[in-house]
This record gives structure tokens, sequence and C-alpha cells, in this order.
DNA sequence: GTCTAAAGCTAATCAAATTAGCCATACTTG
DNA sequence: CAAGTATGGCTAATTTGATTAGCTTTAGAC
């Protein structure tokens, strides 16, 4: 019996892949050592189990993630790299929405998790995306925290069908990154009123 | 033997209170029943099984989160209005991440499923928030998805831990709630350019 | 006071992950 | 090139947890 020269890589794609097809929560080793031509066990030769593979396409995910806005905002800035980093998010969650439900449900396992590198990119592509707009940097902060809010939440209610039945979500999302982008722009403009705060706007 | 004189419902507290303390991945028949002082199988004299509870979870938790908002809101508007309720959102995720998560997972199992009540329950009240702005007709239903992107995107990521060590998170939330409400107020003001659309500013 | 539907229980079944232990393969080294 | 060894993959066994079958007893209806 020819050996399928199996890679811890290889098997966390396959399953990445598996994911992407039939849902995260349909994860079963079973199932990716089928894809693979193999017996069940034998993938216990290279994850040490579910837990750990599940892991391990989260990592893939957030990686692959993090190139894609790479790529997407070489070199740009403002609101040409806000736009095309946000639309590079989104297509990389439409076409891979099983290792980013993956993604969503991991959680580092300690102070040097790879899995920790990796979230570390993304936000770092976010950052630079926003260092085009000449934000106070007490606000920096919160903008960025509003950024990931926003492309999380976003991905996460299209990939889990929140936005039932409408055919308009490419104009909803295009409308939301106009709208932070003009609003990033005035944040350093002239205060109004607070909604929560009653010091003034955008307050740190 | 006396009779526990458990109820469909009261197997969903018991088991929301669970994943309330737990997380909801660690949902277990075992565990649900220990905590009523009752074996495992009869449990489902009143839930049809595990998939069962986790959507009858869901239900209660979309159901209680309206309540929660509806009351937070009651007669405000505008800017008052969204950041009442985008308090009581998040404040109601906080105390409840197990049962948000559930929601989150849950998906509708037909047309008429009460899962979709509840779900549009809270979305309405997302809608009479923005009542309270004068916002284009037309651009009511970016402006609404915008705003369950945004507060579903944060309490998703705060649950999931997704802001770590960081002391200033509520700083941030009202920074962004500030930010969408002065968004929303020039919405219908002067257009300016669009970043991903050629044709003008927050279009529909 | 019986009678019946439903609640809980024990025991059995099933599915899926994981572990144990065996054998063949493919480098490595003399 | 042959022997040695670590590793990949397999089958068989174990474990855990959900689910089902079937029995027994309670609690309300008549």
């Amino acid at each position: 019996m020819p050996r399928a020269g199996l890679t811890a890589a290889a098997v966390t794609e396959a399953a990445a892949a598996l994911v992407d097809e039939v849902g995260f929560d349909q994860l079963g080793m079973g199932l990716v050592a089928e894809r693979l031509g193999v017996k069940t066990p034998s993938l216990y030769k290279h994850v040490t189990g579910q837990t750990d593979l599940a892991h391990r396409i989260a990592i893939l995910a957030m990686n692959q993630c993090a190139d894609a806005i790479r790529d997407a905002i070489q070199g740009r800035a403002g609101t040409e790299a806000l736009a095309r980093g946000a639309q590079a998010m989104r297509t990389f969650v439409k076409a891979h929405p099983g290792r980013y439900a993956a993604a969503n449900a991991a959680r580092p396992t300690g102070p040097d998790d790879p899995l920790i590198d990796a979230l570390n990119r993304v936000v770092d592509s976010w950052a630079a995306m926003l260092h085009g707009y000449r934000i106070d940097p007490d606000q920096q902060i919160h903008a960025l925290r509003m950024l990931r809010t926003v492309l999380h939440g976003f991905a996460s209610l299209e990939v889990a069908g929140g936005f039932q039945f409408a055919t308009d979500i490419d104009d909803s999302f295009t409308w939301m990154i106009d709208f932070i982008d003009h609003g990033l722009q005035e944040t350093t403009a002239t205060p109004t009123t607070s909604a929560l705060s009653p010091a003034g706007p955008h307050r740190a």
C-alpha cells in the first residue's frame, strides 16, 4: 500500500477547503480523512486532534486574509486604501466562509501562539489603512477598533446569512465604507455635541 | 421518587444559564441535566435533542435582547435613543455571552420559525432608533444594516475576547457610537466625494 | 377511586473522536 | 547497495456523549 505523503500543512489545507464547502460546524475527522484518501486515525500522525486541526485552520485563514489585504492596499493610503482593503477582506470571507468561521471560533492558547501573530498581521493592515487619515493620536485606537468592528461585523453577518434574501448587500457595504470614510475625514474637524459623553465629539 | 416538574421553557432557561457560565461550545445534555437534578435522557421528554435546545436558547436570547433594547429606548429618539439602545445591547451581551453566541450560531429552520420573529424584534428596535434621524428613505436600509453590523460586530469581538487586555473598551464603544451619530446627522447634508462609488456620497 | 397520558428512570444503541499496537515504507548510514 | 531506524498508515479497541427503547410511577381527568 503506497503512502499518501501527508503533512500537517496538507491536512490543514484539506480541512480548510472542506469547511469552506460544508461549513465549519460540520468539520469532522472522518470527512477530512476521506477527502485525503486516508483512514481517520492516520490524521493523528500529523495533528494532535480535531481541536488542533481547527486551530491550524484559523491560523491559515488569518494569514491568508492578511495577505489578501496587504496586496490590496499596496502603496495606497487613506480613502483608497480603506475602500480596497475593505473589499479585499469581504471578498476573502465570501470565498472562504468556513475558515473565517474557524478563525472566529479560535482562541489563542498562549502568549506565543502563532495565531496571535496572524491576527496581528490583519490588525496591522487596518492600522496601515488609517495612516492616510489625519487622526488625532488619542483617537487612533478607537478608530482602529471601529474598523475591526465594522469589517468583522459585516463579514460575520453575511457569512451567517444575517441579511436574508437581500440583493443589494453590495450597495450597503459600499455605503457603509463611504460613511466611515467621510466620518474619518471629519474626525479632526470642528466639534459638535456628543451622543454619550457630555464633553464633546470623538473624545478619547 | 418525586417529579422534577420540568418543561421545555425550564430546560431552556437552565441551558441558557449554563452556557452563559461555561460558554456555548461547552453545551452538553449531561451538564444541563445535572443542573436540573435529573438524568440525561429525561430531557428528551421536553426537547427533541441538543440541536433543538440550542435553537431554543437562541430564541430566548433574541427575545430577551429585544426586550432590553425596547425598554432602553422607551420614548426616546435620535441621538439619545441610539446611545441608550446601543448600551443596552452591549450590556445584555456582556451579561449573557453564552446565549448571544447561541443566537449567532442559530439558523432559521423555516419560514415560520419563531427565531425569525425574535430576530425581527431586534432589528425593529434598531429601525426605531433611526427614526429620530432625518435619513433619506433610500438610505434607511443601508443605515440600518450599518447599525446591525456595528453593534453585532462589537459585541461579537468583545465576547470572543478580541480586544485583548484593553482597559478602555468602554471608551472605544462610546467613541464609535458618537462617530455613527455624527455621521447619521450629516447623512442628509451636503455631498462630497465617495470612497467607492464615483456618483457621490451615501448613495443608495 | 380508577384510568390514562406524560415524566423520569435504567439499560441499550450509535456515532465520532481518540488511542494502542502492528506492519510497511522510505530515508540514512555504513 | 544493504541494513537499521524512525515514521506513516492501517486495523482493532476504547471512550465519550448523544440518542433511543421500554418500563414504572406520578398526577390530573372522569
